[in-house]
DNA sequence: GATGAATGAGTATTCATTCAT
DNA sequence: TATGAATGAATACTCATTCAT
């Protein structure tokens, strides 16, 4: 395959519907999902998915780079839009809502650091950078402890998604999100 | 398997080395850990695991029991102990410290509210309980911040758990939860 | 599974029945054929033939185990039989003629050397060694020429096989074997 | 295809490159090389392999065609250098010789009876009629035994590779090969 | 009760072949 | 015509579960 050339239009769809089953597919049940069942969903031959992604291996990744790519361009425009350190709550918030719909995320965090290909690590460091940016500005403005540094915040992150997924109160969406957030306020 | 009669010696002996076995194994390899693994490691033969355990299921749940019979066990025992709220937070730094070993000690938090079989779930209850005793105790005394209850304390250390295992750093065990657990502190 | 114990007598004779169909099914199909299809014939399920043989190369090897074993045994009986080299011939006939019904025995020798097990390296040097006693008694006796070895001969084996399959002429079996045979008799 | 009408001059080129590529990955690799594989080695879309070979067995065929034709224009020409049967054995060398380095051309010779088209099967009768030219002239100036005839010569050769093959000494290339082939000496 | 052999549906992956672009 | 994407049957292998010994 000559990567140089844009894939065909009806080859690009459908790698795009693939992802999106395989997206759903692992977020609400998990990794074990079969990439036959994954193609059946999709609507094609188990030898389409495997045209797309040689091995599952690559089809996890696939989704997890896709996840972390938005998670970095929206991390970035949260810099741009930020003003002395205001941008750094809404956004977590913003993650950690979108966290609760799709379950996905949480798993695109924690295995951010391991086992990954290089596109996959070179977007998790975008992340980070455009976290620690965040991060930075709210210490500056005095609103964030300054003993945490962004790994610190990564982690309270993804802990404040778990505390809401097995606390969802649906009178008050994202309450025990923000009571763990509170951890990071200065004391 | 007649219930009222009780097991033979032997066959209670080996249902629990089978646990054990299993215990084990889910908690550093993760479910799925094959049967006849578990077996092979217990030795025994796939059928007697199949005898005291009839679905893979079963096994699991009954794994998750014990843990949670334990955790009970432990929070009676922080109970009885506790002077003016003071067992709330070592209480939760050693089921933190416990969790960082044992991986299936968060699936068992995580998974106690869920599909699972009347046993477990009055063993959760039992958990609870204890859980929102010592929870109580501290709230009087002060400690802890009073619009949290015993659920979101539960989802709270299973955040912290999460965060852990996600920012272990081997110089300060335990410093990333105790960020976290901060959140519960009056403010 | 303790290798010391005899194996269930049910066992055993699937065992020796999924090798029966697998040594037809090599020998008349080549090794092509699958396991599912192994396993279809003999009237078990394909994780029956996989518990016995636990990959495919490892029942092909079997499969080549008992052949050389065979083969080993009739090379010894001819060396008991021998008169002054005079079972030399006959026993090289009775192979070729053997190997005009079964096809994989040649498989057998021209795999013999290479990529094997140990117990396959121990049959096949078995089968040499009786071999070469034959031969050595033959050269003695000055019925076969000097300046041939063991592994000259079984090449010529070899040759005198793959001669008979693709010449074979029903009213003369032998004939063409008999006359590439006819190389090793001293000029 | 319409094969009254020349194919056009592009299209011929691939062809003749396609089965350049896969007489090379038979020859070297085996029949097992896929279709896919050798589309992409030879720079072209599977469609494209498809095109000029409606099947795996057509591709498989074209490659068996080639050679035989190379092998019974090689034949021709040594019928017509021949002197009193002089060309007969050194072109059975320049075969076994040949084969050495490629192994398809046993192949060839093996299958060249069985299962093939009309083409190949008139090819195969052509490499036969030089082939009886040469024995019959060997014949009559007395260096071949008289015995043999034509398909007994090349089941000889075939054998005489194969024991080449299976007993090749680095030393003393085309050693046992000319063993084998004293069988066709008058005693 | 215990054993371990057998079952068979299920998994990831490959590849000859078809067909839309 | 050429391309390469899609198809889907097939392969080797796994494992929860059943059942004869």
């Amino acid at each position: 395959m000559d990567s140089r050339r844009p894939m065909r239009a009806d080859a690009r769809r459908n790698r795009e519907r693939i992802l999106q089953t395989a997206r759903e597919a692992f977020a609400t049940e998990g990794l074990a999902v079969s990439l036959d069942e994954i193609a059946r969903r999709t609507g094609v031959g188990p030898g389409t998915v495997h045209r797309h992604f040689p091995a599952k291996e690559a089809l996890v990744e696939a989704v997890l780079a896709d996840r972390l790519g938005g998670l970095a361009e929206q991390a970035r425009q949260a810099v741009r839009a930020d003003q002395g350190g205001s941008a750094f709550f809404p956004f977590l918030l913003g993650l950690i809502g979108e966290a609760r719909a799709k379950q996905d995320l949480a798993d695109a965090l924690a295995r951010a650091e391991v086992d990954l290909s290089e596109l996959t690590r070179r977007l998790a460091l975008d992340l980070r950078r455009a976290f620690a940016e965040l991060l930075a500005r709210a210490q500056e403005a005095g609103t964030v402890r300054a003993d945490v540094d962004a790994e610190d915040v990564q982690a309270v992150v993804l802990a404040a998604i778990t505390a809401e997924r097995h606390r969802a109160d649906p009178e008050r969406p994202g309450r025990i999100a923000a009571v763990v957030l509170d951890c990071l306020l200065v004391a």
